[in-house]
DNA sequence: CTGAAAGCGCTAACAG
DNA sequence: CTGTTAGCGCTTTCAG
């Protein structure tokens, strides 16, 4: 394997103890003795290993990041079984750049395993990096996931976050998006531009997130006095194909809609698909807001008035939790942590003239 | 930590080895008692410590995941910082999918880090999962990396792959998708189409994707017995942006391009916003045909011709080719995987009825 | 402030 | 086929 502690204290004359002490930097090392040992350690390009630090100090200086994907199978594989991309993967990967930013930082070690499906508990489902000790917290992003995996997870005893989503006890700590709030906004946005007709394309009914965004269209309803029609509320699955064919529903149902709210950037692009083929314009006959403010977004036609989540700054707080989380003693109450989203004005969303 | 070998050694009434060979099922144990031991293991819901396995056999059982970005920056960074996306994130992550099953399927973990911008030698880009021994092997995944880079990480005598590129001189293994023969494809298809003055919009002209696609290019003109002409070839850096702005350049110095083929799916998005922004129709007025055929493609509208990468295969490949390259003992000749390509004939293309 | 000694959980000869 | 013994490379008491 290379050059281990005994060679350095062997050239630099102290014992490996007083290495571990330098490596580590603790305080007790004279300036004199450390200097020397730093000098052997990049002379000799020395470097710890960390498998043998884990053993010793319990801490594998790795964390987990466990992504559950909504589809029951690997979309890619989906992708080459049926000629088209049902997924569009993009939430977990931009989190996962503020998560690495902060564990690059902290000289820790970032490993992934993928999910499929929705999770419920079952010994199987405990990933290996787990049951092994190979990581010292886990990031679970996604949110197809049940209360009674969490529960099974939690009995590892490691500290966990959920990413992007959360449990409706509130039971593990977790950090979101204000899925309500924002969707709030985006109702309240169309509904100040005139619009009371406003159709909702959700995500599946079986994810927290959705249920929030549902409370904040009724919410949002309830403050501007506009009575609930479910014809004008669908749900796919985060695909575009989904947004397709609800778009298709709601079109067929109501002859009348001017405005859609679609809950998911990946939806939206299926939703316009529907819209063009029916003839109708973006945004001149129809207005659409959508959810999350992803790159495709900008490059919408036209580009798309969205709730952002701010990803990124997800990503990084969640990281964060967890080195906390991880650092205490004793967990105290679930935190949570709501980041708020923002409305972000394009072009796809345009005042009402008049009722067709 | 919890439960140790120990344990099950005492409990079943062995010595500690004999539940070793039981754990890494060597043949060398009797049935009944290597029985004892699993229903032992199985009670204390006993798992190996990897880190202790780790230091004895001197395999961590990990491999990495080396991701290299085009950008200076984390796009995500960049994004927020800008107002808008910069980069489409799709390749790498179509390929870990397929890398990670077979990791998964061999019980490895796979560590994640990224990098941003042009990689070039220096000891500050070797990655702390390679310095300090926490992976067996790695997987380079992009194209923005030199030489002198891959040498240098060569001299830490990990076994290593690069995974979506390769290097001129062919000095590590690589797998990739045939770039020269997907251009070829989609300018032979072009021409076959009627058309012969077909503009390019390229890579960046630093990675060898692009060189590769430029001989492919090169080739599909001469055999077709076409004159190069320079101003039909500008180079983005894979953003939508700089497709945008480089299909800008082209439709200036170029009045009567018909036919367009975009080195990547991403910059064909802005690609077709300069185009639209002419005024023109894809594909009445421009044929547009790209490289990739992510998700994309499919709701690109007009759907998007293609050349399509198999990503998922490639992760695939590469991750048994490090696999191999792990379990021999001395490295032979770098091998290569070309993966073909595949024309995927959507709506953008249409034949060239008469010249401008 | 530094060194000696013990030990983390596991594997690997080597006897028997 | 199984147990004993000796480490792997590091951290951690505990003397001095």
């Amino acid at each position: 394997m290379g050059i281990t502690i005994n060679d350095v204290a062997k050239r630099a004359g102290v014992s490996k103890s007083t290495v571990s002490l330098v490596i580590n930097n603790r305080p007790s090392v004279s300036a004199d003795t450390k200097e020397a040992v730093v000098k052997v350690i990049k002379e000799l390009n020395y470097k710890p290993l960390k498998a043998a630090q884990a053993i010793t100090t319990k801490k594998t200086k790795n964390i987990g990041f466990m992504e559950i994907v909504a589809t029951h199978e690997n979309p890619e594989k989906l992708a080459t079984k049926y000629g088209f991309s049902t997924m569009i993967p993009t939430f977990a990967y931009d989190v996962a750049r503020g998560i690495e930013e902060e564990t690059q930082k902290r000289g820790y070690g970032l490993l992934f395993t993928t999910y499929y499906g929705r999770l419920r508990a079952s010994v199987r489902a405990v990933p290996p990096m787990i049951k092994h000790y190979w990581v010292d917290g886990l990031l679970l992003v996604g949110g197809t996931f049940s209360e009674s995996f969490i529960k099974m997870l939690k009995k590892w005893k490691i500290p966990l976050i959920l990413v992007g989503s959360h449990l409706p006890s509130y039971s593990a700590d977790c950090v979101f998006a204000d899925y309500s709030g924002g969707a709030f906004q985006a109702f309240e946005y169309l509904i100040n531009l005139g619009y009371s007709k406003i159709a909702f394309i959700n995500g599946p009914s079986t994810t927290q997130t959705s249920f929030d965004k549902m409370q904040g269209y009724l919410s949002a309803l309830q403050k501007h006095g506009i009575k609930f029609d479910e014809k004008l509320v669908e749900a796919g699955d985060f695909s575009a194909q989904s947004g397709y064919e609800a778009m298709h529903k709601l079109l067929k149902k109501n002859k009348d809609i001017r405005a859609v709210f679609v809950g998911f950037d990946g939806m939206a692009i299926g939703a316009k698909k529907a819209i063009v083929e029916k003839g109708l314009r973006i945004p001149e006959d129809i207005s659409i807001i959508s959810f999350e403010d992803s790159w495709i977004a900008t490059h919408f036609d036209p580009p798309l008035t969205t709730i952002k989540i701010f990803k990124y700054e997800i990503g990084l707080a969640a990281a964060n939790m967890l080195f906390d989380l991880m650092s205490i003693q004793k967990a105290g109450k679930p935190k949570k942590v709501v980041i708020p989203t923002e409305l972000v004005i394009r072009d796809s969303c345009r005042k009402m003239e008049r009722e067709v």
